[in-house]
DNA sequence: GCTAGAACGACAACCATTCTCATACTTGGG
DNA sequence: CCCAAGTATGAGAATGGTTGTCGTTCTAGC
Protein backbone atom coordinates (compact mmCIF):
# COMPACT_ATOMS: atom_id res chain seq x y z
CA UNK A 1 0.00 0.00 0.00
CA UNK A 2 0.87 3.42 -0.58
CA UNK A 3 3.21 4.88 2.16
CA UNK A 4 4.23 8.27 3.16
CA UNK A 5 7.60 6.53 2.34
CA UNK A 6 6.55 4.98 -0.87
CA UNK A 7 6.19 8.82 -2.54
CA UNK A 8 9.52 9.96 -1.07
CA UNK A 9 11.14 7.09 -3.07
CA UNK A 10 9.22 8.38 -6.07
CA UNK A 11 9.71 11.87 -5.69
CA UNK A 12 13.90 11.55 -6.45
CA UNK A 13 13.45 9.58 -9.35
CA UNK A 14 10.66 11.12 -11.53
CA UNK A 15 13.11 14.65 -10.79
CA UNK A 16 15.54 13.05 -12.72
CA UNK A 17 13.26 11.75 -15.16
CA UNK A 18 11.85 15.13 -15.97
CA UNK A 19 15.33 16.87 -16.01
CA UNK A 20 16.05 14.07 -18.62
CA UNK A 21 15.85 15.20 -21.97
CA UNK A 22 14.57 12.50 -24.03
CA UNK A 23 14.15 8.93 -22.28
CA UNK A 24 15.77 7.04 -20.05
CA UNK A 25 16.64 3.08 -18.95
CA UNK A 26 15.86 1.87 -15.57
CA UNK A 27 19.61 1.17 -15.32
CA UNK A 28 20.60 4.62 -16.66
CA UNK A 29 18.46 5.77 -14.09
CA UNK A 30 20.18 3.60 -10.97
CA UNK A 31 22.95 4.85 -11.88
CA UNK A 32 22.58 8.33 -11.43
CA UNK A 33 20.52 7.88 -8.87
CA UNK A 34 23.92 6.52 -6.84
CA UNK A 35 25.42 9.89 -7.81
CA UNK A 36 22.65 11.15 -4.92
CA UNK A 37 21.72 11.08 -1.66
CA UNK A 38 18.95 9.37 -2.93
CA UNK A 39 20.60 6.34 -3.90
CA UNK A 40 18.22 3.11 -4.34
CA UNK A 41 18.88 -0.89 -5.17
CA UNK A 42 17.95 -1.44 -8.41
CA UNK A 43 15.13 -3.79 -7.46
CA UNK A 44 13.28 -0.32 -5.93
CA UNK A 45 14.04 1.65 -9.12
CA UNK A 46 12.01 -1.29 -11.12
CA UNK A 47 9.27 -1.16 -8.13
CA UNK A 48 9.10 2.48 -8.21
CA UNK A 49 8.82 2.99 -11.97
CA UNK A 50 6.00 0.49 -11.98
CA UNK A 51 3.92 2.69 -9.58
CA UNK A 52 4.64 5.68 -11.49
CA UNK A 53 3.95 3.98 -14.63
CA UNK A 54 0.91 2.12 -12.99
CA UNK A 55 -0.18 6.21 -11.60
CA UNK A 56 -0.11 7.57 -15.32
CA UNK A 57 2.68 9.60 -14.23
CA UNK A 58 5.48 7.88 -16.19
CA UNK A 59 5.47 6.11 -19.40
CA UNK A 60 7.75 3.38 -20.82
CA UNK A 61 8.66 2.12 -24.08
CA UNK A 62 10.73 -0.93 -25.36
CA UNK A 63 13.54 -0.15 -27.66
CA UNK A 64 14.57 -2.99 -29.94
CA UNK A 65 17.81 -3.80 -27.90
CA UNK A 66 15.16 -4.93 -25.04
CA UNK A 67 15.36 -2.83 -22.80
CA UNK A 68 12.79 -0.21 -21.47
CA UNK A 69 13.08 3.09 -21.52
CA UNK A 70 11.23 5.95 -19.61
CA UNK A 71 9.68 9.67 -19.58
CA UNK A 72 7.06 11.67 -18.21
CA UNK A 73 3.77 10.93 -19.48
CA UNK A 74 3.17 14.54 -20.43
CA UNK A 75 6.29 14.46 -22.91
CA UNK A 76 4.30 13.56 -25.85
CA UNK A 77 6.59 12.27 -27.80
CA UNK A 78 7.13 9.44 -30.27
CA UNK A 79 9.69 8.05 -32.52
CA UNK A 80 10.95 6.73 -35.97
CA UNK A 81 13.11 3.74 -35.40
CA UNK A 82 15.62 1.97 -37.99
CA UNK A 83 15.09 -1.91 -38.29
CA UNK A 84 18.56 -2.43 -39.32
CA UNK A 85 20.95 -0.24 -37.28
CA UNK A 86 18.54 1.15 -34.18
CA UNK A 87 19.03 4.14 -34.95
CA UNK A 88 16.10 6.80 -33.54
CA UNK A 89 14.60 10.14 -34.38
CA UNK A 90 11.51 11.70 -32.57
CA UNK A 91 8.71 11.55 -34.82
CA UNK A 92 6.77 15.27 -35.15
CA UNK A 93 3.54 13.40 -35.13
CA UNK A 94 0.95 11.91 -32.64
CA UNK A 95 -2.24 10.29 -33.43
CA UNK A 96 -3.70 11.25 -30.27
CA UNK A 97 -2.57 14.93 -30.40
CA UNK A 98 -3.93 15.85 -33.45
CA UNK A 99 -6.99 15.05 -32.31
CA UNK A 100 -6.93 12.80 -35.66
CA UNK A 101 -8.21 9.64 -33.51
CA UNK A 102 -10.94 9.76 -30.27
CA UNK A 103 -10.16 7.01 -27.90
CA UNK A 104 -14.18 7.28 -27.14
CA UNK A 105 -14.12 3.29 -28.41
CA UNK A 106 -11.56 2.42 -25.68
CA UNK A 107 -13.20 4.19 -22.82
CA UNK A 108 -16.29 2.87 -23.59
CA UNK A 109 -14.74 -0.50 -23.45
CA UNK A 110 -14.14 0.33 -19.66
CA UNK A 111 -10.21 0.48 -20.44
CA UNK A 112 -9.01 3.51 -18.69
CA UNK A 113 -6.34 4.72 -20.70
CA UNK A 114 -2.95 6.24 -19.36
CA UNK A 115 -0.81 6.67 -22.26
CA UNK A 116 0.25 5.67 -25.92
CA UNK A 117 2.89 4.56 -27.51
CA UNK A 118 3.16 5.41 -31.58
CA UNK A 119 6.32 4.39 -33.76
CA UNK A 120 7.32 4.28 -37.06
CA UNK A 121 9.91 1.20 -38.21
CA UNK A 122 11.32 1.30 -41.13
CA UNK A 123 15.05 2.38 -42.81
CA UNK A 124 17.21 5.34 -42.18
CA UNK A 125 18.40 7.03 -45.30
CA UNK A 126 21.84 6.12 -44.65
CA UNK A 127 20.60 1.77 -44.14
CA UNK A 128 19.04 2.47 -47.14
CA UNK A 129 22.14 3.31 -49.14
CA UNK A 130 24.24 0.78 -47.88
CA UNK A 131 21.74 -1.11 -48.71
CA UNK A 132 22.27 -0.30 -52.90
CA UNK A 133 26.00 -0.57 -52.41
CA UNK A 134 27.02 -2.67 -50.19
CA UNK A 135 24.30 -4.41 -49.47
CA UNK A 136 23.60 -5.66 -45.70
CA UNK B 1 23.58 -12.22 -49.22
CA UNK B 2 20.37 -13.57 -49.96
CA UNK B 3 20.41 -16.91 -52.20
CA UNK B 4 17.85 -18.66 -53.26
CA UNK B 5 18.27 -20.89 -50.22
CA UNK B 6 17.52 -17.91 -48.04
CA UNK B 7 14.06 -18.00 -49.59
CA UNK B 8 12.96 -21.42 -49.31
CA UNK B 9 13.51 -21.07 -45.63
CA UNK B 10 11.70 -17.68 -45.28
CA UNK B 11 8.73 -19.31 -47.00
CA UNK B 12 7.44 -22.22 -43.80
CA UNK B 13 7.81 -19.65 -41.55
CA UNK B 14 5.96 -17.14 -43.30
CA UNK B 15 3.17 -19.25 -44.07
CA UNK B 16 3.17 -20.48 -40.57
CA UNK B 17 2.86 -16.58 -39.37
CA UNK B 18 0.15 -16.19 -42.15
CA UNK B 19 -1.91 -18.97 -40.79
CA UNK B 20 -1.43 -17.65 -37.41
CA UNK B 21 -4.36 -15.44 -35.91
CA UNK B 22 -2.93 -12.57 -33.95
CA UNK B 23 0.85 -12.40 -33.33
CA UNK B 24 3.04 -15.12 -32.32
CA UNK B 25 6.23 -15.07 -30.77
CA UNK B 26 9.84 -16.85 -32.28
CA UNK B 27 9.87 -19.77 -29.41
CA UNK B 28 6.40 -20.59 -30.53
CA UNK B 29 7.35 -20.20 -34.07
CA UNK B 30 10.44 -22.33 -33.68
CA UNK B 31 7.87 -25.22 -31.58
CA UNK B 32 5.66 -25.35 -34.26
CA UNK B 33 8.44 -25.18 -37.04
CA UNK B 34 9.57 -28.78 -35.20
CA UNK B 35 6.59 -30.64 -36.04
CA UNK B 36 7.09 -30.14 -39.86
CA UNK B 37 9.94 -31.29 -42.05
CA UNK B 38 10.74 -27.83 -42.05
CA UNK B 39 12.32 -27.35 -38.79
CA UNK B 40 15.04 -25.28 -38.25
CA UNK B 41 17.70 -24.37 -35.39
CA UNK B 42 16.66 -20.70 -33.03
CA UNK B 43 19.30 -19.04 -34.31
CA UNK B 44 17.72 -19.58 -37.52
CA UNK B 45 14.42 -18.48 -36.50
CA UNK B 46 15.98 -15.39 -35.70
CA UNK B 47 17.94 -14.74 -38.79
CA UNK B 48 14.59 -15.32 -40.96
CA UNK B 49 12.35 -12.80 -38.94
CA UNK B 50 15.21 -10.59 -39.13
CA UNK B 51 15.50 -10.59 -42.77
CA UNK B 52 11.27 -10.44 -43.28
CA UNK B 53 11.03 -7.39 -40.70
CA UNK B 54 13.92 -5.75 -43.02
CA UNK B 55 11.89 -6.61 -46.26
CA UNK B 56 8.53 -4.95 -44.85
CA UNK B 57 6.70 -8.17 -44.69
CA UNK B 58 6.40 -8.85 -41.43
CA UNK B 59 6.03 -6.21 -38.05
CA UNK B 60 7.68 -7.59 -35.06
CA UNK B 61 6.15 -5.53 -31.23
CA UNK B 62 8.26 -6.14 -27.70
CA UNK B 63 5.52 -7.04 -25.01
CA UNK B 64 5.78 -5.71 -22.07
CA UNK B 65 7.18 -9.40 -20.78
CA UNK B 66 9.78 -8.51 -22.99
CA UNK B 67 9.46 -11.24 -25.68
CA UNK B 68 8.63 -10.09 -29.50
CA UNK B 69 6.04 -11.45 -31.20
CA UNK B 70 5.90 -11.31 -35.10
CA UNK B 71 2.79 -10.50 -37.27
CA UNK B 72 2.24 -9.96 -41.46
CA UNK B 73 2.52 -6.27 -42.18
CA UNK B 74 -0.76 -6.88 -43.77
CA UNK B 75 -2.60 -7.41 -40.58
CA UNK B 76 -2.92 -3.88 -39.40
CA UNK B 77 -3.60 -4.50 -35.88
CA UNK B 78 -3.32 -2.32 -33.10
CA UNK B 79 -3.26 -3.20 -29.21
CA UNK B 80 -4.71 -2.09 -25.98
CA UNK B 81 -2.44 -3.43 -22.70
CA UNK B 82 -3.14 -3.14 -19.33
CA UNK B 83 -0.08 -1.84 -17.40
CA UNK B 84 -0.62 -3.94 -14.30
CA UNK B 85 -2.09 -7.24 -15.44
CA UNK B 86 -0.72 -7.19 -19.09
CA UNK B 87 -4.01 -8.21 -20.56
CA UNK B 88 -4.38 -7.44 -24.21
CA UNK B 89 -7.22 -6.93 -26.11
CA UNK B 90 -7.44 -5.77 -30.18
CA UNK B 91 -7.77 -1.89 -31.15
CA UNK B 92 -10.22 -1.08 -33.81
CA UNK B 93 -8.55 2.16 -34.62
CA UNK B 94 -5.37 2.53 -36.62
CA UNK B 95 -3.99 5.91 -37.22
CA UNK B 96 -2.30 5.63 -40.65
CA UNK B 97 -5.13 3.30 -42.48
CA UNK B 98 -7.64 5.89 -41.22
CA UNK B 99 -5.83 8.17 -43.11
CA UNK B 100 -5.92 10.75 -40.32
CA UNK B 101 -2.43 10.73 -40.55
CA UNK B 102 -0.01 11.14 -43.38
CA UNK B 103 3.68 10.21 -43.55
CA UNK B 104 4.82 12.76 -45.66
CA UNK B 105 6.88 14.16 -42.63
CA UNK B 106 8.84 10.85 -42.68
CA UNK B 107 9.60 10.07 -46.26
CA UNK B 108 10.65 13.62 -46.71
CA UNK B 109 13.20 13.61 -43.92
CA UNK B 110 14.90 10.25 -46.17
CA UNK B 111 13.44 7.35 -44.04
CA UNK B 112 11.63 4.80 -45.46
CA UNK B 113 8.54 3.67 -43.28
CA UNK B 114 8.10 -0.07 -43.54
CA UNK B 115 5.22 -0.62 -40.30
CA UNK B 116 4.27 1.29 -37.50
CA UNK B 117 3.55 0.35 -34.31
CA UNK B 118 0.04 1.78 -31.70
CA UNK B 119 -0.63 0.90 -28.41
CA UNK B 120 -2.58 1.87 -25.86
CA UNK B 121 -1.36 1.06 -22.23
CA UNK B 122 -3.77 1.89 -19.06
CA UNK B 123 -5.69 -0.08 -16.60
CA UNK B 124 -8.16 -2.85 -18.27
CA UNK B 125 -11.71 -2.73 -16.06
CA UNK B 126 -10.82 -5.69 -13.77
CA UNK B 127 -7.91 -3.75 -13.07
CA UNK B 128 -9.44 -1.13 -12.05
CA UNK B 129 -11.85 -2.65 -9.53
CA UNK B 130 -9.58 -4.41 -7.76
CA UNK B 131 -7.92 -1.15 -7.21
CA UNK B 132 -11.07 0.16 -5.79
CA UNK B 133 -11.91 -2.71 -3.09
CA UNK B 134 -8.53 -5.22 -2.22
CA UNK B 135 -6.15 -2.51 -3.92
CA UNK B 136 -3.25 -3.69 -5.74
C1' DG C 1 34.51 -33.78 -58.03
C1' DC C 2 36.52 -29.57 -55.87
C1' DT C 3 36.79 -25.24 -53.60
C1' DA C 4 35.27 -20.85 -51.66
C1' DG C 5 31.92 -18.79 -49.44
C1' DA C 6 27.40 -18.69 -47.29
C1' DA C 7 24.06 -20.79 -44.18
C1' DC C 8 23.11 -23.70 -40.37
C1' DG C 9 22.33 -25.20 -35.60
C1' DA C 10 23.67 -26.70 -30.91
C1' DC C 11 25.13 -24.50 -27.31
C1' DA C 12 27.25 -20.78 -24.66
C1' DA C 13 27.05 -16.06 -23.44
C1' DC C 14 24.55 -11.86 -22.55
C1' DC C 15 21.85 -8.76 -20.09
C1' DA C 16 17.62 -6.50 -18.62
C1' DT C 17 14.36 -7.72 -15.48
C1' DT C 18 12.29 -10.20 -11.68
C1' DC C 19 12.52 -12.99 -7.55
C1' DT C 20 14.16 -14.12 -2.87
C1' DC C 21 14.76 -13.38 1.66
C1' DA C 22 17.04 -11.52 5.57
C1' DT C 23 17.29 -6.88 7.43
C1' DA C 24 15.63 -2.12 8.42
C1' DC C 25 11.99 0.88 8.92
C1' DT C 26 7.22 2.77 10.01
C1' DT C 27 3.25 3.07 12.48
C1' DG C 28 -0.25 2.51 15.72
C1' DG C 29 -1.05 0.69 20.16
C1' DG C 30 -0.16 0.01 24.97
C1' DC D 1 8.84 5.36 25.39
C1' DC D 2 8.72 0.61 23.78
C1' DC D 3 6.81 -3.18 21.13
C1' DA D 4 4.80 -5.86 17.57
C1' DA D 5 3.02 -6.36 12.96
C1' DG D 6 3.23 -5.20 8.70
C1' DT D 7 6.04 -2.98 4.80
C1' DA D 8 9.75 -1.56 2.21
C1' DT D 9 14.47 -2.28 0.98
C1' DG D 10 18.52 -4.04 -1.47
C1' DA D 11 22.23 -7.48 -2.51
C1' DG D 12 22.57 -11.12 -5.00
C1' DA D 13 20.58 -15.19 -7.31
C1' DA D 14 17.55 -16.76 -10.81
C1' DT D 15 15.04 -16.20 -15.09
C1' DG D 16 14.40 -16.13 -19.88
C1' DG D 17 14.38 -14.15 -24.45
C1' DT D 18 17.76 -13.02 -27.64
C1' DT D 19 22.28 -12.92 -29.73
C1' DG D 20 26.98 -14.65 -30.48
C1' DT D 21 30.25 -18.51 -31.44
C1' DC D 22 32.19 -21.76 -34.18
C1' DG D 23 32.68 -26.19 -36.23
C1' DT D 24 29.85 -28.50 -39.71
C1' DT D 25 26.95 -28.66 -43.85
C1' DC D 26 25.28 -26.98 -48.00
C1' DT D 27 25.48 -24.37 -52.51
C1' DA D 28 27.26 -22.57 -56.68
C1' DG D 29 30.52 -22.16 -60.04
C1' DC D 30 34.17 -24.36 -62.35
Amino acid sequence: MASANTFLRQQPLLQLLQQTDGEISAQELHQRLRATRHRAGLATVYRVLKQLQQAGIVRCRKLPSGEAVYAPVDRDEHHLTCVQCGHIQTLPLCPISSGSLGLGVVVMQGFRPLFHTFEIHGLCRRCQQNEISGNV
